[in-house]
DNA sequence: ACTTTTATGATAGCTTTACTATTACATATA
DNA sequence: TATATGTAATAGTAAAGCTATCATAAAAGT
């Protein structure tokens, strides 16, 4: 049996001890994907993690320093996976506009895809974490402090690889982080929007909710970059 | 003394006593401004709170039933008075594209103005507050129930109002609340980035922060909803 | 003027969360 | 065999997040 062994190194600690290298460390990250996707970041607790995996409050300590932290390796997790994603999706593509046009893709869909880079993350799960919980990583009174300690890194090098790639197409363009920024928080946005306040946007769950989603945020970017040539079905 | 008094009404009951009525109402108000400005939301406790304005926990509680419920008031306050200060500012103003404009600008600049319109709100405190935790009103297990409740009518209601403005600009634009939905966080994001995640964005807090802001967001939204004719200096 | 309601304050208490210190146990190594 | 070393269980503490009760003062109704 041939499995390709895909390994999502974080650039920084957010964590104690490394929980991909014990058995326990990966139930913490898998149960912990689990709890959050159902009761919410307010609602979980170490004490609740350490229930449904059949451990003690004490040993998930013991990995990471507080709830806060796992919210960070999880988020840092995804962008890490979805930097990588989107760098297969583009790899061996010469064309430009194609290839920001499957970071889009990539960007609005990588989570639905079958089959899991490593067996102990649900993807989905995970997505949804993201859209519900990702901001808060960063919305707080720490957050120089933690940027200064890299946790923030896998964003930034997500954001950066993107903005290079509307360079690519627009040298001139002069917004490139701030527009990437914007459209990754707002792939987010908009699913959760479609979800839970409808009326904030026409992506509707109904019909096509991802495709909506990625022509809208097509339209946008590329109208920006080449405003002359804009159209809604490139 | 003539003094414009100007009520920003909420649709909605965050509250169970209206804080505007009551002299100790309006101190909770104002010292809890002032205390999520300075501890951030997590830090900050009712028990503090009440210590800071020579008052008990329990009397706190006579007006909101928890601290989300305060901060659902304050964010919906700040975006009753955004839509209000949005409407001053296009008012005798007849061309579509000068009144889109005018309202971009109201979003990145109305919280920088010197009188301000209650006197126990101090609205550039209350706008840091937005920056950095305006989507945690929403972000939480019960977003769906409070929504029902009305508790996001206020920022529902000025996305309408944007949109609507793009629609008179170009009637055929398909996507006009995703695009405001859009433009409202993101000219709240960008200046956050440019504050403490620099290199998200080119917006920078050395020079002309929100002139570049305003540059951004308004060549974003003009280059989406009329493609022909975007240019940077509109 | 007198009663009743309403607003606030003071005190106490209760449950849960978030976190830590200590000890026990198992395994690996010298 | 002795001794580190990693891991887990027990038992705590302090603070957060509420609630209940009673006293008192001011406001409102009759």
């Amino acid at each position: 049996m041939t499995t390709t062994s895909i390994n999502i190194r974080l650039t920084h600690k957010s964590y104690l001890r490394e929980p991909e290298s014990t058995e326990l460390g990966r139930r913490i990250i898998s149960e912990s994907v689990r709890l959050i996707d159902e009761l919410g970041f307010e609602q979980f607790t170490f004490k609740k993690l350490a229930a449904e995996i059949g451990s003690t409050e004490a040993s998930v300590y013991r990995y990471f320093e507080n709830k806060h932290k796992l919210l960070v390796y999880l988020v840092s997790w995804y962008w890490a996976w979805l930097d990588y994603s989107v760098t297969l999706r583009v790899q061996n593509i010469d064309n430009p506009r194609e290839r920001l046009i499957r970071a889009i893709l990539a960007i609005t869909t990588a989570a639905q895809e079958d089959d899991p880079t490593v067996d102990y993350i649900d993807e989905r799960m995970l997505y949804r974490i993201v859209l519900a919980e990702s901001t808060k990583v960063y919305h707080t009174k720490e957050v120089d402090s933690e940027n200064q300690d890299g946790y923030f890194m896998e964003f930034k090098n997500l954001c950066d690889r993107m903005a290079r790639m509307t360079l690519a197409i627009n040298p001139a363009y002069p917004y490139p982080h701030a527009l990437m920024s914007t459209v990754l928080e707002a792939a987010h946005q908009q699913m959760f929007f479609a979800r839970h306040l409808p009326s904030l946007t026409e992506i509707c769950e109904a019909q096509h909710l991802r495709e909506e989603n990625t022509t809208f945020l097509k339209h946008l970017v590329f109208s920006a970059i080449e405003p002359q040539e804009a159209n809604l079905t490139t």
